[in-house]
DNA sequence: ATATAACCTACTTAACGACTAGGTTATTCG
DNA sequence: CGAATAACCTAGTCGTTAAGTAGGTTATAT
């Protein structure tokens, strides 16, 4: 469990596209719902907030479309994350509008802790990586699918590489 | 966003309960319900896939009720989360079901390595804390709200303390 | 024998995610 | 100019699932 909404990962996927076509004008919701067999009309609903949040530029009429509006390499996969989904949050009383005292069940609440945590490492993450990361391993291809179990240190992925740990798993 | 469910949350603090009171009996499941203000009727729903992975243990009759199978500090947070919620798996092509192949979207996908990260880096926290671990923060009481920016280095929490890392945020 | 509490199955309901539909505005090009 | 294009915007549908209820059966202590 602990599932991301399709909402995020289909703009992800959207957004390494845009990331592949950074500085070759710009691409339109058609062309990317082709190229990644999603509907267009879902991708409009994401286009939205990613341009509010200024992460993209639209430009209508014929030949128009959207374009990053910073290089892949300055955009965090956290800052698309955040944009479609807000901020990670496994709880309620991790996001920001929660008013401290208003869960009965907060005096000696011990569960809290695990969530904070595993909400900073996600965060950590999501932060490390850039879509110019994603696009480098999409487009070497053998990256896409890690048997489990065989997860090798990290290395060349990812610009915090240092302090992301990722150990063997089972 | 990246919600756990209610489930995985309640049925942590009931295990959590049960930790404390391990070695003195059983607590029933309506016991658990008020100190925990919860349901004892949904209670119920979460003690069997519990007591079916293993890590409680029922006796019936008066004065029954529920006990921890095993020591509170052999037991992991990720145990307890996996039993109610099954694995981790941000993404569906991430779970032990997925059929390699049968995304269409498969060749390619950059964002799956996200996923894949960000599921090991939440195994990685939920494995790291016994319930041992959560009745101590609890009974300290102080550790129930972190303030943001403000997290310590883990040191005294932990088993693995030494391999999982929580860099200060923001 | 009775009360207690685990054990089990099925149902209800409200919320939400994942789209679809149908429109308006801006821009390019013939 | 006007027609085509594509962003931009709002609202509605529909299926799934989480969350919680209801109503029962079995085992055990007193």
């Amino acid at each position: 469990m602990l599932h991301v909404s399709q909402r995020a990962h289909y703009g992800l996927r959207a957004m390494t596209e845009l990331a592949k076509a950074y500085g070759n004008g710009c691409l339109s919701l058609v062309e990317i719902a082709e190229v990644e067999h999603l509907s267009a009309g879902y991708l409009e609903q994401l286009a939205m907030p990613l341009r509010r949040a200024g992460l993209i530029e639209g430009t209508r009429g014929p030949h128009g479309g959207y374009s990053l509006s910073k290089p892949p390499a300055e955009l965090t996969v956290g800052e698309v994350i955040r944009a479609l989904e807000g901020p990670v949050a496994p709880v309620e009383c991790l996001t920001d509008e929660y008013v401290q005292g208003s869960c009965i069940r907060e005096p000696g609440c011990g569960s809290r802790v695990v969530w904070r945590r595993v909400q900073q490492s996600i965060d950590q993450v999501l932060d490390s990586l850039t879509l110019a990361d994603l696009c480098a391993t999409a487009a070497r291809g053998e990256v896409a699918f890690i048997p489990i179990g065989d997860i090798k240190p990290i290395g060349e992925l990812g610009r915090n590489s240092g302090t992301v740990r990722c150990a063997v798993t089972r």
